[in-house]
DNA sequence: TGAAATGTTGGGGCG
DNA sequence: ACGCCCCAACATTTC
């Protein structure tokens, strides 16, 4: 290891892989010695730094990705402080002429790594940034008058007509520095939680690292995906991909997604598994389309992107918030949903917009309240998806739900979850009870412990959000 | 990626 | 046999 090659730092962020990762193969390309990088700044990423469920992910992953670097013959660097700092102070002691990295697109990450490319650039530092976290970069994707998208249905038909490239395979091997930068541990990043241990749960209710999410993408192709449009929305089967958090960190790229569901289309040529696919790679394109939006209106984590609804009257309620958050709602399907995020750092999508609907609708707390709520417990935590997301269900946001479009929870429980297998998986209090009674109770005479009657009456929550939101619009209206 | 209210149709019971 | 009514099933409109 003797080679005079100039030294790259590679810094690592949320592409935690190997295989299809620009940056890493660009500097191996240019036979570089890589030095891999993560440096934990939370406070950077404020307010939206990493929940509680996310670092614990976040953990496991680091470990995972140490240890395969090391399998190469390469290490991981990790260090706590701030991002810039830390970063010449690597390339003061290493003498790293190219510092390489993957693009965020959040509003505070966008800037500070603005910032952080230009001042390194004034250091004589070759700086690069590649896309490896999205099919298409926000600003490649415009209307017909060069707008933003604000509609999903014509932004994923104008992304069907662009290039899909084919993801990058993993690098076998390349150069190493000669002496190696100190590196923190990952323990001292603190990431898991010390005094309950509740994130016992999540490990063993997930698989970590690179190998691992490639496996379950294969694993879902080959026994759930035919199935994915039907199966996708009961949570009481596995039927979707549970990809998120290793998408939300870079474990998988959505280009290996894509790739691998194109190739398993390809052999598997009946018109309904051909239909699945195409749905499946529709969530992805959900995905897009919330980076597309973030990027675009970088107000949305804070403000509704439809502006007309800044001063709607949300309630506070914050009896009715503890109840929603911990599961004890008394509407079953809502605190099975809850209790299972609560548990495993994860919810089915078919019951987040249940439970989402419920909160703003017939509760009318704010959807800033729910987003903060599962950027906290969400393992899967994603500013853009998931600011997008409550605002969809908020109605105030992109392409949302009119306010009128409010779910009912006990028929979609009756329709999604027939027998109340998923309630009675989360809330067990239930479990003797019949499937024609699962979903509401209250209509049955019982002394389980178990919310005698739902925090509000079905149809009054409905009314309410109805008139609020009528009322609301007629002011605006005629203020 | 909704649900409820309202409207329409047609089969069958029944005087 | 006929017309009336009921209501389930489906369609459309409204929130």
């Amino acid at each position: 290891m003797t080679e005079p090659g100039a030294t790259a730092l590679i810094w690592l962020r949320r592409d935690l892989r190997l295989a299809d990762n620009p940056a890493l193969s660009e500097a191996i390309q240019l036979k570089l010695n890589i030095i891999p990088v993560f440096i934990w700044a939370p406070e950077e990423e404020a307010p939206w730094q990493p929940g509680a469920a996310s670092r614990v992910w976040l953990h496991h992953e680091l470990s995972d990705l140490s240890a395969s670097l090391k399998e190469k013959g390469s290490r991981l660097i990790l260090r706590k402080g701030a991002s810039q700092e830390t970063l010449e102070s690597l390339i003061k002691a290493t003498g790293a002429k190219f510092v390489f990295w993957n693009r965020l697109y959040e509003p505070s990450t966008k800037s500070r790594d603005e910032k952080i490319k230009q001042s390194l650039k004034s250091l004589g530092i070759d700086v690069r940034s590649f896309n490896a976290s999205l099919l298409h970069e926000p600003w490649e994707v415009s209307t017909g008058q060069k707008n933003p998208y604000q509609v999903f249905t014509p932004y994923w038909k104008a992304c069907l007509q662009l290039e899909h490239p084919e993801p990058l395979k993993e690098p076998r091997d390349w150069s190493h520095p000669i002496t190696w930068p100190s590196s923190d541990s990952l323990s001292s990043f603190q990431l898991l939680p010390t005094q309950p241990r509740w994130d016992k749960e999540i490990e063993s209710d997930w698989k970590f690292g690179e190998r691992e999410a490639r496996q379950s993408l294969k694993s879902f192709l080959k026994s759930f995906a035919s199935q994915y449009e039907i199966n996708r929305d009961i949570p009481s089967t596995p039927g979707t991909s549970r990809i998120s958090p290793a998408l939300h960190f870079g474990s998988i790229s959505p280009r290996q997604i894509w790739s691998e569901t194109k190739k398993w289309m390809k052999d598997n040529p009946t018109a309904a598994g051909r239909r699945s696919a195409q749905v499946f790679l529709k969530e992805i394109g959900w995905r897009e389309f919330a980076h597309h939006v973030l990027f675009h209106f970088p107000h949305t984590p804070h403000k509704p992107l439809r502006s007309e609804f800044q001063n709607f009257p949300w309630k506070a309620q914050p009896k009715f918030l503890r109840a929603w958050q911990r599961g004890q709602t008394g509407v079953p399907i809502v605190d099975a949903g809850m209790r299972q995020l609560w548990k495993t750092g994860w919810m089915h999508n078919r019951v987040r917009m249940i439970v989402a609907s419920f909160l703003t609708k017939h509760l009318l707390i704010s959807w800033k309240e729910g987003a903060h709520w599962f950027w906290d417990t969400l393992v899967d935590a994603d500013l853009a998806s998931n600011t997008l997301g409550w605002q969809w269900a908020g109605g105030c946001g992109a392409d949302a739900a009119p306010y009128f479009r409010i779910f009912n929870p006990v028929l979609q429980g009756e329709k999604f979850d027939p027998e109340g297998a998923y309630v009675k998986t989360w809330v067990p209090e239930l479990k003797e009870l019949s499937p024609r009674f699962i979903h509401s109770p209250w209509n049955q005479v019982h002394s389980f412990d178990y919310p005698p009657q739902p925090v509000i009456q079905l149809q009054e929550g409905r009314d309410r959000a109805l008139e609020a939101f009528a009322e609301y619009k007629t002011k605006k209206a005629a203020p």
